[in-house]
DNA sequence: CTGGGGACGGGGCCC
DNA sequence: CGGGCCCCGTCCCCA
C-alpha cells in the first residue's frame, strides 16, 4: 500500500480518496492511452506517439488537478522512488518531469534505478504502467524492474531516451523500454535463464534447468556411486555393470547396451557408410573415423599444395 | 593406420 | 513442468 509519509501525491488525503483519484486518472487518460499501446507494439516508432502522448498530458487540465506539478527535482525524485504501488502515476509522472527537463533544460539525474525486488513492497510496476488495458496495481512483474539511463548532457534532452543496457536500442519513453526488455529484448530474455555454473544462457528455463544437471549430476550408480546428469544416462551406465544389452542388430543378432551404438554398428552392413569424404569419396560409419582420415587427407593433399579440400569441405554426406 | 565397439554427454522433442 | 526418449556426437580402447 501506498505510504502515507511518502507521498507528495496523497499526503493529506485518505485512501479511499487516493483509490478515488486513481481511478479518476485512469479513467481520463485511458483515451489517451491509445497511442501507447500503439507504441508498445511498434517499438521503432514511437516518437510521434510519444509527442501526441506528452502533448495530451501537458493539455489535459484535469490531469493537472488530479496530478499537480512538481516544483523542483528535489520533490520529484523522492516521490518518483517512493511511489511504489501506483504505476500509473509513476509512469504519468515520469512523463511530466521528462517535459519539464526538455522545457526548462535541466539536468536530471544521471541514473534513476527502480527499487530491487528484495523490497516486495516498494517494488515499481513498470509493466503495469505500459499495458493499457490492465493498469491494476497487482499486476506487478520483478522482470519488469529496469535501469533508466538517462541523457547525460544538456544537449541530448532534447533527444531524451531510455536505452535498454541489453542491446543499446534506445526508447522516447519509459514505457517503450519496459516493453521492450520484457518481451523483446534477447539479451534480456537471456540474461534470465543463464546458468549460475557456467556462462552458457538458454531460451527456456526447461533447457537451463536440464544443462544445469550436468553440473549438479543429481543421479548416482548404487553400485560404483559414479554421477549422471540424467536417469536414462544412470540407466545405460547400470548395464554396464549387469550386462543388458537390449539393443539388438537384426542382421547379425549382436546385441548392444546403447542405441547409438547399435545405429553405428549397422553402418558397418552399409557398403556406403554414413559420413563420406569429399576429397577421395571414401565412407566412414563414424565422424570420427572420417575426422581421422581426413587429417591424413589433408597431410597428403599439403605435400601435393592442395589444402583445400578436405578441410574446406570437412563434410559428410548420405 | 584403420575399423569397430563401449561408454558417455548434451540438446531437443514428445507425452 | 518434468521425465523419458531420440538423435547426434565425442572420446577411449582394442583388434
Amino acid at each position: 500500500m501506498m505510504s502515507r509519509t511518502t507521498s507528495h501525491i496523497v499526503e493529506d488525503e485518505t485512501m479511499a480518496e487516493s483509490d478515488n483519484r486513481k481511478s479518476f486518472l485512469i479513467s481520463n487518460l485511458l483515451s489517451a492511452d491509445t497511442s501507447l499501446e500503439t507504441e508498445d507494439d511498434e517499438e521503432e516508432n514511437m516518437s510521434v506517439n510519444d509527442i501526441s502522448m506528452e502533448e495530451k498530458i501537458q493539455n489535459d487540465s484535469k490531469l493537472h488537478r488530479a496530478f499537480p506539478k512538481p516544483t523542483s527535482t528535489s520533490t520529484i525524485f523522492p516521490r518518483l522512488m517512493s511511489t511504489n504501488d501506483f504505476s500509473y502515476l509513476y509512469y504519468l509522472s515520469y512523463q511530466y518531469f521528462a517535459m519539464q527537463m526538455l522545457k526548462t533544460g535541466q539536468i536530471p539525474a544521471p541514473v534513476v534505478t527502480t527499487k530491487s525486488p528484495s523490497s516486495s513492497t516498494s517494488t515499481i510496476n513498470s509493466s503495469s504502467s505500459c499495458s493499457s488495458s490492465s493498469p491494476s496495481p497487482n499486476t506487478a512483474t520483478t522482470t519488469a524492474a529496469t535501469t533508466i539511463t538517462s541523457p547525460a548532457t544538456p544537449s541530448s534532452i532534447a533527444n531524451s531516451r531510455y536505452q535498454c543496457d541489453g542491446c543499446s536500442k534506445s526508447y522516447s519513453t519509459f514505457g517503450g523500454l519496459s516493453k521492450h526488455k520484457q518481451f523483446h529484448c534477447i539479451a534480456q530474455i537471456k540474461k534470465q535463464f543463464q546458468c549460475k555454473f557456467c556462462e552458457k544462457t538458454y531460451n527456456s528455463l526447461g533447457a537451463l534447468k536440464m544443462h544445469i544437471r550436468t553440473h549438479t549430476l543429481p543421479c548416482k550408480c548404487k553400485i560404483c556411486g559414479k554421477a549422471f546428469s540424467r536417469p536414462w544416462l544412470l540407466q545405460g551406465h547400470v548395464r554396464t555393470h549387469t550386462g543388458e544389452k537390449p539393443f539388438q542388430c537384426e542382421i547379425c543378432c549382436r546385441a548392444f547396451a546403447d542405441r547409438s551404438n547399435l545405429r553405428a554398428h549397422m553402418q558397418t552392413h552399409s557398403d556406403v557408410k554414413k559420413y563420406r569424404c569429399t576429397k577421395c569419396s571414401k565412407t566412414f560409419s563414424r565422424m570420427s573415423l572420417l575426422n581421422k582420415h581426413m587429417e591424413n587427407c589433408l597431410q597428403q593433399t599439403t605435400t601435393s599444395s592442395n589444402t583445400d579440400n578436405c578441410t574446406s569441405t570437412a563434410g559428410f554426406s548420405i
